[in-house]
DNA sequence: AGGTGGTTGATTTTT
DNA sequence: TCAACCACCT
């Protein structure tokens, strides 16, 4: 291993000069546990790097003794490229450095003998869980539309978290879940991926821990304890159960061990994730040290101060208080709007007020709490011209025909793997429908075996129709050609040839649906990205867990994401929609996690406000559609926790009580009585015989938006908002809301 | 085996 | 509202 570092410690060293003295103790303190709580903006990826190259450059350790684990794998090669950069551009190879997934992953191929796998064994993706899971639950009779085996699966995972094998798991707690028979789908789910030698995700952990834990293989963990002398951990508040617990194990060797992270930006609770883990850092870990990072070098501090104010109301948290020197700044602009449709045309037109004062918009970012909410702003800025990009989304691994693709790659590899030959074995259309599927099945398991030897028996004997078993037979002889190309051919070429001979390609080529040339173009991609993988191996192990959208990020766009999808990054302004209850908080959030639901949605608002530099502006409406009906909306509690200082609030009049007096006090923003949310009624026939009643807000298809003034049988008199007043019919209106 | 209509039910997302 | 999924039909 090349990892001699030889550093002159004559000077002080560059990564230390422009930190200051709270970072600097952060990079410093080498021994111990050490948790440095680093609040948003606080320079946290700048201490993670200098304290790494600080460990590098005083020779307290060789890059292959220091463990360093991020979240995502857009972090770990951040983080790689900082340090290398700080030392001075040092080659990273065997550094132990990556996400919580692909180094246990990298561990687990090492002893996976030891829980039954081998070391090839194929990662799977959350689509495989839950067709495996499924094919289970139809063996035991469980009716998979009572149980939809997604929210099993869900639930499997969430145990995996804990980490939690069958064993484990409480009996009482699951009873009545799958007519009681969800312990057992685990148990089988388990003996199912081994018998494919597939892991899901969970497993890579789970697993893991299961032979770090197993006193017959004490030797394992003990050799890992020589090795690493330091470990590193980004992202601590997001780390689930078990990543908890291998943290603890390999901790348990030199003692020394850093965790980053912010309590105040928990945010993934719901896929695992334990705030409780760092909020009792110093009861796991001994002779703790906290170090709070405060100093904010991001926001204005109106802008800090209002996401304190917010967060303040949390309790479980182990505060902290930010301040920057960049001065109070402009207030947030605080609007109340009619509905989703004003509030767009409201931020399009901020945002063309700022692209006024010379903001690009690259420096601007509208986040929301849901998906479906951005559609009516791409709608707007389509028509405004303003160019944006949905950030996130799906992502290019979990696309149909790149999942295809690599089912194909994978059934090269691992004839074991089932479900990748299930999936494309009809795609294209070959003519081997769900009838001959499950034959193969029902063959493969009253003998024991896998699909494949399944095809291999069945094609010997008359038991399959002869032009279906003569489809089988080529198939077979396809992947073997295939499989005996492997170590000859350039995995690249090989992976374009598959797709060729197999006809996948051409299935695209000739399907005439509007996406289709863009399938086509991603699996382009996916085959010129695997130049840069040694082996189709190789290449299988980083897509399972690496790959993602390649981000094109030329010209100038708003970016427009969720909340969540927010965390880590930073605009100079920054655009809050959809603050209404209900949608934010979340309702169902609320009604499934409580008060630790409030609390989240309250760290994700805190997440929103601190991305911005400069300008945050919050906006929320009276009446939101939502799944085809109409909310009446109430805004966000969250609004109501902003200290008034720090804000600008207003709101077009009449937002609930069109045309009257309005409730709402003299800061404007306010009701000062909060009706409960409902769901609009949407056809009540009246005794005048018409649905509609006076002070109906309708929609008309050539008028637009307008209110009922009057009523006379089945016409209407209508004000309308752009059109002035007009008597119509009513049945050329639409009700849009009481 | 493959196409079609009717029902259902719907956050957040990384690995 | 709308898309995805499944049972049913051809």
């Amino acid at each position: 291993m090349q990892d001699v570092v030889t550093f002159t410690q004559s000077e002080p060293a560059s990564y230390m000069e422009t930190l200051n003295s709270e970072q600097r103790n952060a990079v410093e303190t080498l021994e111990g546990s050490v948790l440095v709580l680093a609040g948003a903006g606080t320079g946290k990826t700048r201490v993670l790097t200098a304290r790494l190259a600080h460990l590098l450059n005083t020779g307290h350790a060789y890059p292959s003794q220091i463990l360093s684990v991020t979240f995502t794998n857009k972090a770990a090669q951040e983080m790689k490229e900082r340090v290398s950069n700080l030392l001075g551009g040092i080659p990273v190879d065997g550094w132990w450095l990556g996400t919580f997934h692909s180094l246990a992953a990298r561990m687990l191929r090492n002893h996976a003998d030891l829980v039954g796998l081998s070391s090839n064994f194929t990662i799977l993706d959350p689509d495989d869980q839950i067709r495996l899971l499924k094919q289970l639950m139809e063996l035991n009779n469980i009716d998979h539309k009572k149980w939809i085996p997604k929210v099993l699966i869900n639930i499997i995972d969430r145990w995996k978290d804990r980490a939690l094998t069958p064993d484990q798991v409480n009996y009482k707690n699951v009873s009545e879940i799958a007519d009681g028979k969800l312990k057992l789908l685990y148990h089988q789910y388990q003996e199912r991926l081994r018998s494919i030698n597939a892991c899901d995700f969970g497993d890579l952990l789970l697993h893991i821990i299961t032979i770090f834990k197993n006193p017959e293989h004490k030797e394992i963990l003990e050799e890992y304890h020589r090795r690493f002398k330091y470990i590193l951990v980004d992202e601590y508040q997001d780390t689930n159960v078990a990543q908890y617990l291998w943290l603890r194990l390999l901790a348990q060797g030199s003692n020394n061990i850093c965790c980053v992270g912010d309590d105040d930006q928990s945010i993934y609770g719901w896929r695992g994730a334990e705030v409780g883990n760092i909020l009792k850092f110093e009861q796991d870990f001994p002779d703790a040290k906290i170090i709070r990072l405060e100093q904010n070098y991001r926001s204005t501090n109106i802008i800090l101060r209002a996401a304190g104010a917010i967060i303040a109301n949390n309790t479980e948290r182990l505060g902290k208080e930010l301040w920057s020197e960049a001065g109070d700044g402009e207030k947030i602009a605080v609007h109340g709007l009619w509905d989703g449709e004003a509030e767009a045309r409201w931020i399009g037109e901020e945002i063309e007020q700022l692209q006024r004062k010379q903001y690009s918009l690259n420096e601007i970012a509208v986040l929301v709490r849901a998906g479906f909410q951005t559609r009516e702003f791409e709608e707007r800025f389509i028509k405004l011209g303003l160019s944006y990009k949905v950030i996130g989304g799906q992502r290019f691994y979990e696309r149909k025909e790149i999942r295809d693709a690599l089912a194909y790659l994978r059934f090269v590899v691992q004839p074991a793997d089932d479900l990748a030959l299930e999936r494309i074995i009809n795609l294209p259309k070959r003519g081997i429908g769900s009838a001959t599927i499950n034959t193969l099945y029902a063959y493969g398991r009253s003998h024991g075996i896998n699909l494949y030897d399944s095809i291999m028996d069945l094609t010997q004997t008359d038991e399959l129709r002869a032009k279906v078993k003569g489809t089988l037979m080529k198939l077979i002889d396809d992947f073997a050609r295939w499989r005996s190309l492997v170590d000859t051919m350039k995995h690249s070429e090989l992976a374009a040839f598959i797709l060729d001979e197999s006809g996948y390609m051409k299935m695209w080529q000739s399907d005439k649906a509007p996406d289709s040339p863009g399938r086509v173009e991603n699996l382009k991609e996916l085959i010129s990205g695997m130049e840069s993988y040694d082996s189709l191996a190789e290449f299988l192990e980083h897509v399972a867990l690496v790959l993602e959208n390649h981000d094109n990020s030329e010209g100038e766009f708003i970016s427009l994401m969720t909340l969540h999808g927010s965390k880590g990054l930073e605009f100079n302004a920054v655009f809050l929609s959809g603050w209404e209850e209900g949608l934010f908080p979340s309702q169902r959030t609320m009604d499934e996690n409580g008060i630790k639901g409030l609390e989240e949605e309250r760290r994700l608002a805190y997440v929103g406000l601190t991305r911005a530099r400069k300008r945050a502006y919050i906006s929320y409406v009276a009446n939101r559609r939502m799944y085809g009906s109409w909310i009446n909306a109430v805004p966000s509690r969250f609004i109501d926790e902003l200290p008034k200082e720090c804000i600008k609030s207003s709101a077009n009049t009449g937002l609930y009580n069109a045309g009257r007096s309005s409730h709402w006090d003299s800061s404007g923003f306010k009701p000062q009585k909060k009706p409960k949310c409902q769901i609009y009624e949407r056809k009540v026939i009246n005794s005048e015989g018409t649905i509609f009643s006076r002070g109906d807000r309708i929609f008309h298809d050539k008028f637009g938006y307008g209110v009922i003034t009057n009523i006379d049988g089945h016409k209407l008199d209508i004000n309308f908002e752009h059109s002035g007043h007009k008597r119509v019919m009513d049945s050329f209106v639409e009700k849009k809301l009481s």
